[in-house]
DNA sequence: GAAGCAACTTACGTAAAAGTCAATTTTTGA
DNA sequence: TCAAAAATTGACTTTTACGTAAGTTGCTTC
């Protein structure tokens, strides 16, 4: 069975953010946990959408692109000219993150080159390391 | 033939940055361009670095973290602790990298969905545009 | 030889994303 | 029930990566 309620240090814990981080994002909007009293109680969906955030937040995405996105689940643009502007955004971001991409895949190669001269110059000096 | 120099601002508007930019790569010692008198000359082998330093910026490198590779590029470390401590942190970054490029494949997934979602809700209201 | 232009330096400013600290509550387990 | 542990708020600070502004220098061109 799913767990209905985390503590906000258990959430932190598992994805190894401070608490400060946590009320710093729902002060921001991106999310809302209920309350019991004054203390957070945060659900499953919650944590679902931490895991989002983070993982925009690795890929480089600021506090408000992030909360651009999740706007969009909430609640999609019902007029024609959002729609467009929308599907706009979401194509320069699909080209950005195709950049990274390649990006990562070229420094991923040149990670390589470095950790084969790390070896061969381990060869040469301490030969048997 | 390749060119012997280039100007701050032909490199500032080859690559999209400001002056203030490519000085503060100077400060930072990122780069070190030949001078004339006060006046900055970029060789291609500083442009070829700047290239690089962009693409680290894209990818989330700090100016410390890019710093250090190019480090290991102008001298290698000679001594055996040094190679593997290098060697781990490559390992390290590397890891860092591909958990990026799943996070930045998941992310594309995700906009091909919105873009889906846009485009059958421009059906149901707009239905030929 | 004055003007214009590009480049320079120095110094202060800023925005984003938290970190840190202090002073309360609140919750909870013995 | 009561002390320790956990959570809260609010204010202030920090770090990174530049931006901006002010004033200077050095061509070169008319």
């Amino acid at each position: 069975m799913v767990k209905k309620y985390y503590s906000i240090t258990e959430l932190t814990r598992e994805f190894g953010v401070s608490t400060r981080t946590l009320r710093f994002y729902e002060d921001e909007g991106l999310i809302q946990p209920e309350r019991r009293g004054r203390t957070r109680l945060f659900r499953p969906a919650d944590r679902a959408l931490i895991h989002e955030i983070l993982r925009g937040r690795r890929i480089g995405f600021t506090i408000a692109e992030i909360r651009e996105i999740i706007q969009v689940y909430k609640e999609p643009p019902g007029e024609v000219g959002q729609l467009k502007l929308l599907m706009k955004r979401v194509d320069e971001k699909r080209d950005e993150l195709r950049q990274k991409r390649k990006d990562i895949d070229e420094t991923l190669a040149e990670l390589d080159n470095v950790e084969e001269a790390c070896l061969n110059r381990m060869a040469e000096i301490g030969v048997g390391t």
